[in-house]
DNA sequence: ATGCATTGGGGAGTGGCACTATCCAATCAT
DNA sequence: ATGATTGGATAGTGCCACTCCCCAATGCAT
């Protein structure tokens, strides 16, 4: 198919194509001549993957060219390759300072691990994330403590089996690899909604009472 | 204080308290004489409860600004401000095409919130969020059954209780508005990192083998 | 063949956003 | 008295995700 009709039944415009183009975000097309280019069935799911991560997942156009760099890495083996995908996805930015704050919630992040059973990890960009927004809690003075934020973890534990398994259902390498990233960003809303509707939903309930 | 301690003691420089001051953000000082101004302990709480929001809650100012109004505004009782305040938050733009994918996502919605015994809310920006986060996944041809989805809505639905009923354990009206703000907002990275944490735990362990 | 529309490529421009640099007059500290 | 500081205002900066426009080569209809 042709720019065109790669637009239509994308329905992203012409010019944002070529930038992604452009921008190494999609694979070029076959050239068939000097002014014409075919695109195949897998540009089009490869720019659906790119809307969903810039759109959706709200990643930067510089990141999501990480992250699809990564998948298609066939240097190295599928576990690294998703490994370097996730960690390319886009994380709260680690604090300026240092203060108490800081040293604190590592702490609290190490304590947190251990008490979950988890390999500590402090070269995955998560720890940092997770570091750097119990540190703002701590600044703003709100309670933080491993009680406070065991059942967060075993929540995630729960989900990211249901996840890891899931993804494993998927048939090729490459359906994995791309189920992997899809999966890790596009749930991310899903499950935000989700706690805000049963925010909602809990804050009604408290307020007309336990009728 | 005067703008410089407030400066020094919050690590924001005077510039920018200046620009959030101009923008509504913060809350005019006292004025001590025609160049001079006093501000105090709330001027401090409130800039950090900014800085907590654009910064690690990457909320625009623009919304921040809303957020806060809602918050402040004594014309209205304690849970229309929560509502507003957090119905303000940012979310997802809807998707700009009502295709079929929309549709479908918006039966599993119902449906999800039918299953787990919420009252469904099509107004609250939330479940628009939903729909939208939905329909990409869809659109990308990933499995997204009421199945997959219920372990969100029970991990959600758990965590809100917990959420609401700290909340409810602030003392003054005013500090549980805006714990009401700040958990919403700073417990997204923590649970988001959390998950990518499980993730790579599931992961390697998956890759070790039942071991 | 001929003429007009279309195609893909590329550079420059746009609009939004979160600051940030600079200036200024009034005031404070010594 | 005088140099530094303060708060206020305006304009500018850098980044980002597009988006506009032009071009030459090509496809297609006549």
């Amino acid at each position: 198919m042709r720019l065109a009709e790669l637009s239509e039944r994308s329905g992203v415009t012409t010019a944002t194509i070529k930038y992604y183009l452009r921008e190494g975000l999609l694979p070029p097309g076959e050239r068939i001549s000097a002014t014409q280019a075919e695109y195949g069935e897998e540009h089009l799911r490869r720019l659906r993957l790119v809307r969903a991560l810039v759109q959706v997942g709200r990643i930067p156009v510089a990141t999501a060219r990480e992250v699809l760099t990564a998948i298609d890495d066939d240097r190295t083996d599928q576990l690294t390759r998703i490994g370097t995908a996730v960690a390319a996805l886009p994380q709260p930015a680690p604090p300026r300072r240092r203060d108490e704050t800081v040293v604190t919630a590592e702490a609290l992040a190490g304590e947190l691990q251990r008490r979950l059973g988890w390999r500590i990890v402090v070269d995955n960009p998560a720890h940092q994330a997770l570091v750097t927004a119990l540190a703002a809690l701590l600044r703003l003075g709100y309670p933080c403590t491993v009680e406070q934020l065991l059942p967060y973890g075993a929540a995630a534990d729960g989900l990211a089996a249901h996840e890891i398994a899931l993804i494993g259902e998927f048939a090729s390498p490459t359906t994995q690899l791309e189920a992997a990233v899809a999966l890790t960003v596009l749930y991310e809303p899903v499950l935000l909604s989700l706690r805000r509707l049963a925010q909602a939903e809990a804050a009604t309930r408290q307020l007309r009472g336990p009728s």
